[in-house]
DNA sequence: GTCTATAGCTGGATAGAC
DNA sequence: GTCTATCCAGCTATAGAC
């Protein structure tokens, strides 16, 4: 239950290419994409203003490879996560914990992906949006089985699946590395927490 | 309990200021403080790029601003919501039916400052973030005292009124004014999900 | 593939007419 | 108090040397 996908970025290469995107995450992250200048990118990863162009052909373009693979290691967590479970609260309950500790753990990224998604252009705004679309289908499904077989006690099934999602989202809000939690120890409360907020006793 | 702390900018004269707050209001909400251009907010407003400056000094005071109203108005909706309840999950009930709805209503208000309060300077953070610490508080002792006198049954404290807080002011990033909820409604469910996060049955 | 230098544009803020 | 015009700093992106 305390696995994740492993480094996220590892599939990008070569490694200057690696080093930009990171100093592309802190810096959105820290400072938002319009606050970023392409000079903070580079200087983050060590390297003179130029030599941004040779890997990526726009600011927005690195936007856009970080919320691909960001929305990469999200899903893959998640089916990780439920693959092991064999009824809807054990799968709940896993989903739960890793979408959590998912959103501790790489808490950078995740603030960029929910707060400067606006800055994508159309079609790669489109793209994105059918991803962050099937990660909430598939809470919706969890736990839309788990009401079905009489496991969970939910009046309103869309409301219940939005605050899961909502409560783990928001970790990477107020989350600090050096505050009193491990990213476990958040999924493991929250999966306790998931379990009354679904009428699981 | 549907009751809010009236218009938030009534106190804002004379009216040209007041346009101007709310353009930058919906603009911060969209665009970003750094995506916003003085000319973006002007324009919103109805009037030309110089006019701004004979109402505020510089583009971070306006957010300063906005986020001294902001935390104004949310602070005296939560006293004004505790203040009739009798007993703690009364007394708590109100308090997150209040606060949940609050960030439906002010979705983009509190996306700004929810977002957007990186961009102060260091003595207009501190002050705003002393206001932010008053909310978490009284949230804190509210629950505090539901736990206290036998009506919750919380073994993490701080975690439980974190997950209240974090449920309320994660809405104005989900909430759309044409979903299928309305303030109020989202108010009296996250009431109701408040009481079964704190095992008050 | 990285550097320095710079083109071309947009932004925040100011000046001065009305 | 609002307008138009403008200053100049900082931005993205490109050119050309090495």
């Amino acid at each position: 239950m305390t696995e994740d996908t492993g480094d996220m970025w590892v599939t990008v290469t070569p490694e200057a290419s690696r080093r930009l995107l990171l100093a592309a995450v802190d810096s959105f992250a820290e400072r938002g994409y319009h606050g970023t200048s392409t000079r903070h990118i580079t200087a983050g990863a060590g390297m003179s203003a130029g030599a941004l162009y040779v890997h990526y052909p726009t600011k927005a373009d690195l936007l856009f490879q970080i919320a691909l693979l960001v929305h990469d290691s999200v899903l893959r967590t998640l089916h990780e996560a439920v693959a092991a479970g064999t009824g809807p609260p054990q799968r709940v309950r896993a989903l739960m914990y890793a979408f959590s500790a998912w959103h501790a753990r790489h808490h950078r990224a995740a603030r960029v992906i929910q707060n400067e998604l606006g800055a994508l252009g159309p079609e790669h705004a489109a793209q994105i949006a059918d991803l962050r679309r099937r990660v909430r289908e598939m809470i919706l499904a969890e736990v839309g089985a788990g009401a079905a077989s009489g496991d969970f006690d939910v009046a309103d099934l869309p409301g219940a699946a939005r605050a899961l999602s909502s409560l783990a989202i928001d970790v990477c809000r107020w989350y600090r590395p050096e505050g009193p939690r491990t990213p476990d120890e958040i999924g493991a409360f929250y999966a306790h927490t998931a379990m009354r907020i679904l009428g699981a006793g």
